[in-house]
DNA sequence: CGGAAGATCCACT
DNA sequence: GTGGATCTTCCGA
């Protein structure tokens, strides 16, 4: 398995440019001896000041989202609902707050340390284990302590694998983004078709 | 300083 | 499908 990481020009992009590149990439995680490796399902694109639903909306700026604001190809995670976190690749030049959020990967390898980091018994059905954005996070063990990391560094990377092509590609609305208006229904949303390990079933159309 | 909301998940009906 | 968990962060007073 080749695990090279992409350059970080590849995040140098826009968000809604990056999100549907990175479909098909293998999220890579080191912990000790073991290496995970999640082949990315799905994700979704966060615009920055333009985009209601980032939290970098109207260009908010807190301690909590500084992370948001580096040049593309740094991690910003974010602890949410009082028990969560969740990755995002930075994209974009600096100070413009676009991301994309890493929601769903299917293990490729360290299923079991995956397992055992969600707190699952041995058999499991697809998308237990990281399909969805906190678990995704729970599985390779991220949080805080990554926040701002660069995505080429020692302990977390993603790497070149294989991008899905168009047209096993599904587009939609984006999850959990109901307050922000008419950003709400923006198809800022990218999954692999008939991926079980996807959060949720690809949106029927679009 | 209080209150409200949140890029979610899980158990339960 | 619905509601509860759980707590940090932010904004307004």
């Amino acid at each position: 398995m080749d695990l090279d990481p992409l350059p970080l020009a590849f995040y140098r992009r826009p968000a809604e440019v990056v999100a549907p590149d990175l479909v098909g990439r293998l999220l890579v995680r080191r912990l000790g001896r073991k290496t995970l490796v999640l082949r990315l399902v799905e994700t979704e694109a966060y615009l920055g000041a333009p985009d209601r639903a980032s939290h970098a909306a109207g260009g908010r700026r807190t301690p909590r989202n500084e992370s948001l604001y580096l040049p593309g190809g740094h991690a910003y995670v974010y602890f949410v609902y009082g028990m969560h976190w969740c990755l995002n690749a930075v994209c974009g030049e600096a100070d413009e707050g676009g991301a994309v959020l890493l929601r769903a990967g299917e293990p490729l390898r360290g299923e079991a340390e995956m397992r055992a980091r969600r707190g699952l018994a041995d058999r499991v059905r697809p998308g237990d284990i990281a399909g969805g954005p906190a678990k995704l996070a729970q599985a390779l063990g991220v949080d805080r302590s990554l926040d701002g990391a660069l995505l080429d560094g020692r302990d977390l990377w993603i790497a070149t694998g294989e991008p899905v092509g168009r047209r096993r590609l599904a587009r939609g609305p984006r999850i959990g983004v109901a307050y922000a208006g008419e950003a709400a229904a923006w198809p800022l949303r990218f999954a692999e078709r008939d991926n079980l390990h996807v959060s949720r079933p690809p949106p029927p159309r679009a």
